[in-house]
DNA sequence: TATTGTTATACTCTATAACTATA
DNA sequence: TATAGTTATAGAGTATAACAATA
């Protein structure tokens, strides 16, 4: 007789508990993100355009943001229109090549100060050292060892 | 002189951290659930139904899937058809009492050996003692300590 | 032929407000 | 009046396939 496959307890899902976590930060980000009319995607753009040293190129920004492909040209067409950001077209004209414009860049600027306050409100519930821990756990579970 | 807000890296970002963890626990996930013709969503509440001890209302699922209350009325509803669920109306006729149907436990019971074992896979990347570490900061985190 | 990106399509979830029924 | 839940509506993301342009 086998004992039954039990099903671990809801609670030490781990997808539940990352989950969990992430939504107590981004309650307290959302507000910030949509007084300056931008989406969660749309800002993970944002932050991936004006980290990159140079242009992205339409793959390379779905990869870093983990959207799809449909999904981000979309977005790209909407926040082109918005002017947060500039295509040209590179050397190989099959690829495009995607900046942060400056209105993109000032837009960055408002919403970090709010942010960086919105996220040390949640880093304060742990001790010292254990944000790096839980940075490194983290990423060990997403496959950046 | 100040010097400039610095955002924090990229890469520093918890919830980006989360997030990139959380999708490579999903990505292996999704396709099982697929398979059953489940939303992420769906499983949650399943998940939830079967780790119950009794009837939950609406209210409750909402709280412990973190779904709003439309997207889970339409679910609830698609769900009683597929059978996943049973519904009934308790003494305050307000309150809906769901409860998880044998099909839908069927439905758990397919689902849970195949998802232990694609977490088994991420969990392996931990050493051990680090997953119960990791479970105790997002907990912090998430407002559960 | 393979790669890069867009368009088409259908579905699902999010979010807010308005509404119904019950308490 | 307040609470529980549903319906209405608009918007946005997900996912797959088909397609165009370029290499």
């Amino acid at each position: 007789m086998n004992a039954p496959v039990r099903i671990r307890a809801f609670e030490r899902s781990l997808p539940m508990a990352l989950m969990r976590a992430r939504e107590s930060v981004m309650a307290r980000f959302r507000p910030i993100l949509a007084e300056h009319d931008l989406t969660e995607q749309q800002w993970r753009v944002l932050r991936a355009l004006d980290a990159a040293d140079g242009p992205l190129s339409v793959g390379d920004l779905a990869a870093q943001t983990y959207l799809l492909g449909p999904s981000l040209a979309r977005m790209l067409a909407s926040m082109e229109q918005r002017e947060l950001l500039e295509r040209r077209t590179g050397a190989d004209a099959r690829r495009a090549e995607i900046t942060i414009s400056d209105e993109g860049r000032r837009v960055v600027g408002q919403v970090s100060p709010e942010s960086e306050a919105a996220y040390e409100q949640v880093e304060r519930r742990l001790e010292p050292g254990e944000l790096d821990e839980l940075h490194r756990l983290l990423d060990k579970i997403g496959g950046f060892e």
